[in-house]
RNA sequence: CGGGGUGUAGCGCAGCCCGGUUAGCGCACCUGUUUUGGGAACAGGGGGUCGAUAGUUCAAAUCUAUUCACCCCGACCA
């Protein structure tokens, strides 16, 4: 390709709108651009990178036996209806109407599509396992898509189903697909991990998540410093302590007066102690009934182990209205003593490690001090229902704590049992003749979030430093000057050769300043770039700079198509 | 959905508070000349429904109301 024929307006300036290094860096080198807030065209050059990355997706999916289809992005409703995520995904599914009126989505993914075509097409038990999978763009109405295609409304996405006869197929199927998995994320030269996770409203039991490490990363992730175990946040489970009998100390509580003292942190400065010895209580709204729910201070709510622990299909803080009325002050001074409103309580496990807090008093402008867990007031039960943190005690072993980092979620893979099948009917006869319903798995990898990550984790103050799996040309060869005869023509020799070597290969023969065209190969990030200038003129020597180690090769001609081959087999 | 912010040339912004020249600057773009090793210089040039609508006024980019879009923080949600 010739860089004066293609399309890639690349930008000095750093966009506005691009807070993070990889959103900035494809706006930057000309890879995509925003048309809507989260909707992107991918450029040439955008492009080629996505397909290099579908391709290695493709190619290690059809070596583990999967097979690809296409399916509709517009599905019917009915569908949907029938799976019952009609009603529960929410505003994030697009719902559009044809010209009679007739419902349909524009799917944010295609449980209900791949388990229609399997239960009208697969009856029987010799027909499973099979795996399908896609590569198509879906769209999820995001209520605020930020970080370009990192998180975007309409997006790339590859995904997988499998059907099969057992669950024990299933597993084995699930953990293949890890395995399958790790190849495409160590093609890609990436740094990821696995790590257990929430399964949302997917559904399923068994999950796991991809995250590409990177500390712009939306997800916060535990891992443990002396066993395996990592997890998201959201998943991440803590250990219930050991029972003992605490000392009751013999103080009473006592009400001190603290006034527009609202938050923890106010309260916490106050009293001169640390948020730890606050208990926090916060009203929620399962399922419209309000329970109280106690954590420290010092910790953060999880509310997807609350709404397990309490076993609810809707779950939301309470308005102040719904904590006037159960506590009998304003928001900022419930806590769980003289609790007059019939309501459950539930305590994190951390509460019962420890004696004598401070809490709210359930009156306006009102703390107590000393509170006594058992004596003062007691839990309806004790769960995990925080947050884990940094240096906490693995749950898992007994001499690890956790570490805190952050990824993207670049792949998710799902154990889902049952749940489509059944709502949908999807069923095959055994090998004794009897009708059985399948269980499913699914597998998705975000493929334009995927390159995203890429960069996020390979790029410097100059640029995007592709690696060589993804880069969307191998060589860029750079004729810093078109008024010398003797270096056009050498170049455009080279530039033949390459190609007729079959080497991806760029020319970047445009009428600009060396300047230009040097700022430009290092913010695109082509691997290997060939500089033909001074050196070519007065030695006869071509530059090779090498983008990932800024490492510069004078290199004659004769010898540059054998150091151009052993570059890119190093770097692959 | 709540809070905050921004809409003026392709991009980045000034002008607005305090209404009154021909709406301006940098980058980008076009033409010419000279250049060509880290986003060249000079000269000339093109490009604007001042987000939209309504209002106040002799007069609106500027004041008022409404509305739309986008961005940031939070809530919500995969």
């Amino acid at each position: 390709m010739r860089y004066s024929k293609l399309f890639c307006p690349t930008i000095k300036e750093v966009p506005k709108e691009a807070e993070i290094a990889s959103h900035q860096l494809m706006l930057r080198a000309g890879l995509v651009r925003k048309i809507s807030s989260g909707i992107y065209s991918y450029l040439p050059l955008g492009l080629r990178v996505l397909k290099k990355f579908e391709n290695i997706v493709r190619e290690e999916l059809n070596k583990a036996g999967c097979q690809e289809v296409l399916f509709p992005a517009i599905i019917p409703a009915d569908l949907w209806l029938e799976s019952g995520r009609w009603e529960k995904y929410g505003k994030e599914l697009l719902r559009i109407k044809d010209r009679n009126n007739k419902e349909f989505c524009f799917g944010p993914t295609h449980e209900e599509v791949v388990t229609d075509l399997i239960r009208k097409n697969i009856k029987s038990y010799k027909q499973l396992p099979l795996i399908l999978y896609q590569i198509q763009n879906k769209f999820r109405d995001e209520i605020r898509p930020r970080f370009g295609i990192m998180r975007s409304r309409e997006f790339g996405m590859k995904d997988a189903y499998s059907f099969h006869e057992t669950e024990e197929c299933l597993d084995k199927t699930y953990k293949a697909m890890i395995k399958t998995y790790c190849r495409i994320f160590e093609r890609c030269g990436l740094n990821f991990k696995i790590v257990q996770a929430d399964s949302g409203s997917i559904g399923g039991n068994v999950s796991a998540e991809f995250m590409v490490t990177a500390n712009t990363g939306e997800d916060a992730i535990i891992e443990c410093s002396s066993c395996s175990y990592t997890a998201n946040i959201e998943a991440a489970e803590l250990a219930a302590p050991e029972d003992s009998e605490l000392e009751t100390p013999v103080i009473e509580y006592s009400e001190v007066h603290t006034p527009d003292l609202k938050t923890v942190k106010q309260t916490a400065a106050f009293f001169k102690v640390s948020e730890k010895y606050f208990i926090k209580t916060l009203i929620y709204l399962a399922d419209q009934k309000p329970v109280a729910v106690l954590i420290r201070g010092s910790d953060s709510i999880n509310e997807i182990k609350l709404r397990k622990a309490l076993n609810c299909e809707y779950l939301n803080l309470a308005d102040d209205e719904t904590v006037q009325k159960v506590t009998g002050a304003p928001a900022g001074f419930a806590g769980p003593v003289n609790l007059n409103f019939d309501m459950i309580i539930i305590a994190d496990y951390s509460i019962k490690a420890s004696n004598s807090f401070y809490t709210g008093a359930n009156k306006k402008d009102y703390h107590l001090k000393n509170v006594v867990i058992k004596r003062d007031f007691k839990p309806g039960k004790y769960v995990d229902i925080r947050n884990a943190k940094e240096s906490d005690p693995c749950s898992k072993c007994t001499d690890g704590h956790y570490r805190l980092i952050r990824g993207i979620e670049a792949g998710h893979v799902f154990q889902l049992g049952k749940k489509y099948s059944e709502a949908m009917s999807a069923s095959f006869l055994d090998s004794s003749g009897k009708e059985k319903i399948m269980t499913m798995g699914c597998y998705g990898i975000g493929t334009g979030r995927t390159v995203a990550a890429a960069i996020e984790q390979n790029y410097d103050s100059n640029g995007i430093i592709w690696p060589l799996s993804l880069a969307p040309y191998h060589v860029d060869i750079i004729l810093t000057n078109k008024k010398e005869p003797v270096l056009t023509s050498f170049a455009e020799k080279l530039y033949q050769l390459l190609i007729d070597e079959n080497i991806e290969v760029i020319f970047d023969d445009r009428d600009e300043s060396a300047g230009k065209k040097f700022k430009d190969a290092e913010l695109i990030g082509f691997p290997v770039q060939l500089i033909i200038g001074r050196k070519l003129k007065d030695d006869g020597l071509v530059e090779m700079k090498i983008r990932s180690t800024n490492k510069v090769y004078l290199i004659p001609e004769e010898n540059i198509l054998k150091k151009i081959r052993q570059v890119l087999s190093n770097e692959s």
